[in-house]
DNA sequence: TATATTTGTGAGTGATTACTCACTAATATG
DNA sequence: CATATTAGTGAGTAATCACTCACAAATATA
């Protein structure tokens, strides 16, 4: 990958995140990473392949992210590490999460395979603390997940402390 | 209000919440609607305009929707009723909320006045309870049932009983 | 060094955008 | 009925959109 070609999709994941995919044009993108409109296009065939590139990068990244949770044996330390998850988002995968989660809304291409093995690992927590319905309690913490990650984007909690803690004791965890 | 004024009006909900706001031409909006498309910028000035008569009507309706809910006397039946919201979300609201959360990510138009009688019914339940966090508590159902709601809106839940049914035992309502 | 391949440019394209305006049709008011 | 106000039309406008293409610069390969 050229200097330039990173270039643009950095630029491009922070103005799509910022000011979301349709209304960020793709000369805005080339004019604020100071290359040529036609630069883009060499690189990524058209502005969905713009966006396929960007998702598949962060897709990565964020999964690693999660990874080591996931893996933990204790099932609490588990269905802990994933509530507390968007509560210590870095401001490196800031943007990525903000685009995926705005995209949710406009098309069709959010990509469960992000979020597929949290489920998986959160069933399995739930089974192994003999829940009634694992199934249902983890749909259940994935809905919370999304609540708080929506709120951690949209820069809203001031008391993010206090309400974890609240959520914690709720799951006894 | 005219029988077109009030076409557009609806035609433009209905179209701004399934493809978006700023996907959706005033062209589109005209041509379905079954009206000249100078006919939306005499009545609502401009795009923006148009967006805002909706977001109003919407406002009202909904806060109608949710009122006697909040005037419960018994703390455990707001708890529960305010969970249960998104849970019951008919078709009429449906196209207004799909819109209003979507517009969370593009713009900062969000009006907190929908929510604001939520959050203060939910503090006073919760202070009503001995709560220890009564304001932390009542962010923390704030969360919940923006995932809830997310979820709804995107016709994803599958086994939404049991789920609510998980919900509600933690909260004990 | 010669040549093939890749990287990069920037002026151009037709389509679409939000919005205007001169005009007519319908309705309200005196 | 006369006239003023409002409702409605549709062709037009400049700006912007995603995208193309002929060409040049840089780099890789032989």
């Amino acid at each position: 990958m050229t200097e330039k070609q990173e270039k643009i999709l950095n630029t491009a994941l922070k103005l799509f995140a910022e000011n979301g995919y349709d209304s960020t044009s793709t000369s805005k993108v080339a004019k604020t990473a100071g290359v040529s409109e036609g630069l883009i296009f060499r690189h990524y065939t058209n502005k969905e392949g713009l966006l396929s590139a960007i998702m598949e990068q962060g897709k990565q990244s964020a999964l690693s992210m999660y990874k080591y949770i996931l893996e933990q044996q204790d099932p609490k330390s588990v269905i802990r590490g994933i509530i507390k998850l968007p509560f210590t988002l870095s401001e490196e995968h800031y943007n990525f999460w903000k685009l995926l989660y705005a995209l949710k809304w406009q098309a069709d291409v959010y990509d469960h395979s992000i979020s597929a093995p949290v489920k998986e690992a959160l069933i399995n927590a739930f089974t192994k603390l003999n829940a009634e319905d694992p199934d249902a309690e983890a749909e259940g913490v994935l809905l919370l997940i999304d609540g708080i990650a929506t709120s951690v984007l949209l820069r809203k909690p001031e008391n993010k402390q206090a309400i974890l803690q609240t959520i914690l004791k709720k799951y006894n965890v």
